[in-house]
DNA sequence: ATGACGATTTACT
DNA sequence: GTAAATCGTCATA
C-alpha cells in the first residue's frame, strides 16, 4: 500500500526488510532517530529462542547534555546512565518508579549522550507470551492487543526487556535488536504527529519541545 | 545513613 | 479526574 493511500486508514504497518541496522545507522541525532524509527521492528529473542517483536509507533528524543529532560542533563553521568555514553546502536535500559523499566536506542557519537526512547509498538510475534509476561497465566479477561505495549514499561514487561539489557548491542547481539533497514522515514509527514513528550513537566523550558513522534490513528500509541 | 525523586501504570472516585 | 504502588538511584551529610 502506498504512503498515500496509508493515510487513509486507520493504520496499517508499512512494508520493511528483515535487515538488521547497521551501526552507521544509528549514528544521527537523536530526534532524527526518533523519527526513523516508526514503522521498523523490535525484535527481542528470548533465553530458548522465542521471538517477541512489534512494529515501533511513538518514540521520544532525548538530545543530549543540553536536554534539561534527559537523565544526561548537564552531562551527568552515574553508573545508571553510563550506557547513553556509549556507542550508537546500544540499548539504554533504566529502572524507574520502583518497578518499571524503560528501553532507549543509544545514538550519535560515542562519548555525545543522546537516545529515542521507545514509547509504544504494535505487538507482531509473540501476543500469548506478551499477555502473560504482562498480566502472569491467569486472567479475568486478558489484556487486548493494544494494551499490550502501549507505553514504555508496558512494552519492555511485554518484552521481557530489564537492566540485563542495558547496554545490549542492537547491531550485532542476539537478545536485542531493529529490523527494516530501509534508508528514510517509512510514513508520509502527514502520518505522524508530534507533540512534546509525556511525563517531563519538571523540565523546564524543555518540558513543552516537541520531540515526540507517533503514528496517527494507531491504537497501540500511549497517548494520542 | 538518610531522604527525595522518578522519561509509569493501575485502580479507583 | 486523583492517588497509590514501590524501590533503585543519587545527592547530601
Amino acid at each position: 500500500m502506498s504512503p498515500a493511500a496509508r493515510t487513509r486508514q486507520a493504520w496499517t504497518a508499512p512494508d520493511i526488510d528483515n535487515q538488521r541496522w547497521p551501526r552507521e545507522m544509528f549514528r544521527i541525532d537523536a530526534a532524527e532517530l526518533s523519527q526513523r524509527l516508526l514503522g521498523r521492528r523490535l525484535v527481542r529473542i528470548l533465553d530458548g529462542g522465542e521471538r517477541l517483536s512489534g512494529r515501533i509507533v511513538e518514540t521520544e528524543a532525548y538530545l543530549g547534555a543540553q536536554d534539561l529532560a534527559a537523565h544526561c542533563a548537564g552531562n551527568r553521568r552515574t553508573p545508571r546512565n553510563e550506557s547513553m555514553y556509549g556507542p550508537p546502536g546500544i540499548a539504554y535500559v533504566y529502572f524507574t518508579y520502583g518497578m518499571h523499566h524503560c528501553v532507549n536506542v543509544v545514538c550519535a557519537e560515542e562519548g555525545s549522550p543522546a537516545a529515542a526512547l521507545i514509547r509504544a509498538l504494535a505487538p507482531e510475534e509473540g501476543l500469548d507470551r506478551m499477555r502473560h509476561n504482562r498480566t502472569g497465566p491467569r486472567r479475568a479477561s486478558p489484556l487486548r492487543d493494544h494494551d499490550l505495549c502501549s507505553g514504555p514499561a508496558k512494552l519492555c514487561q511485554a518484552l521481557a526487556i530489564d537492566r540485563a539489557l542495558d547496554s545490549a548491542d542492537l547491531v550485532n547481539g542476539d537478545r536485542l535488536f531493529i529490523e527494516g533497514a530501509d534508508a528514510g522515514s517509512l510514513f508520509e509527514q502527514a502520518e505522524i504527529a508530534n507533540a512534546a513528550r509525556i511525563g517531563v513537566d519538571s523540565a523546564g523550558s524543555w518540558a513543552k519541545a516537541p520531540l515526540r513522534w507517533y503514528v496517527k490513528h494507531c491504537p497501540h500509541v500511549s497517548r494520542d
